[in-house]
DNA sequence: CGAAAAACCTGGCAGC
DNA sequence: TGCTGCCAGGTTTTTC
């Protein structure tokens, strides 16, 4: 389900439990892409959640005295519950008791990741990630000096999260499309001007996709319960055979880095 | 070292 | 209906 506008419209969807106190935690199942740690219960619950944000495609819980760092992988979900609800889906997780309320993690193919850290700038799993795709560090000049240090395709180089986070198979597929860049096309080759293209066009379709709440693809659903909007506005993506919407080309599917690779064999050079 | 492939896991769906 | 094989939005680990 997640890429960044999904992870960022679920993050708007819990972020009212800022300033709440976290009352515990249960984990009902350990064994999600790594083992969740023992000892995380007992150095969480009781705190206030001092701040509740988003780096790349985790979910930051910053509490008094640690931070919790959910990743969704690619099947995860939130939902919020009353706390006397006691209706449990397959494959929940994780509950955050607050108050009042609480945020049920459910995740079928448990590639979600939960961990605690004092330092989450430190932390592997945040230390090595490159850029916000929408902050003014992903810019033309910073992609083309990845580029150039790179002999990758520019599709597998913009989904690998060291040089910009947050961008996955989908808005990969998206944003090269807008650009009107091959995504087999070696990103050795490409010039400033062409870099230019791909972050403009990765901004555009990433904050196009957060204003409406994320891809619907199969069935994600925000936090609230509310179904994102996208899926209406993808231009190649699940398109394999159809024409292209602007110069009536045919959108083709190739596999690229063992993913499906959906893009105009027209306009795109 | 970097790049390519395999791995983690479950569910849904097409095809027989 | 039921079985098999394939596919899926991510990212790390292993292999070449």
């Amino acid at each position: 389900m997640p890429e960044l506008p999904e992870v960022e419209t679920t993050l708007r969807a819990i972020k009212k439990f800022q300033d709440k106190n976290l009352i515990d935690i249960k984990v009902h199942n350990r064994n999600l892409r790594w083992v969740v740690n023992k000892d995380l219960e007992k150095n969480s619950r009781n705190q206030k959640l001092i701040n509740l944000y988003r780096r790349a495609k985790y979910i930051i819980f910053e509490l008094e005295n640690t931070n919790l760092l959910l990743h969704l992988g690619m099947s995860g979900n939130l939902r919020i519950s009353k706390i006397e609800d006691n209706c449990f889906l397959k494959h929940d997780h994780i509950e955050f008791i607050f108050d009042d309320e609480k945020i049920i993690y459910n995740d079928p193919r448990r590639f979600g990741s939960l961990h605690a850290t004092k330092n989450v700038n430190d932390h592997k799993l945040i230390a090595g990630l490159g850029p916000e795709p929408l902050s003014n560090n992903f810019n033309a000049e910073y992609l083309l000096t990845r580029c150039k240090k790179s002999k990758s395709n520019i599709k597998t180089l913009i989904m690998n999260q060291k040089n910009v986070v947050g961008i996955g198979n989908i808005y990969a597929c998206e944003s090269l499309y807008l650009s009107k860049i091959n995504p087999k096309k070696n990103s050795h080759n490409l010039n400033l001007q062409e870099c230019k293209r791909i972050v403009d066009s990765a901004k555009k379709v990433l904050n196009e996709a957060i204003k409406v709440g994320g891809t619907t693809l199969k069935d994600f659903y925000s936090a609230d319960g509310s179904p994102g909007y996208f899926k209406i506005k993808l231009n190649v993506y699940g398109r394999e055979g159809q024409k292209c919407k602007k110069c009536k080309g045919e959108v083709v599917k190739v596999i690229i880095n063992q993913r499906a690779t959906f893009y105009c064999s027209s306009c795109q050079s």
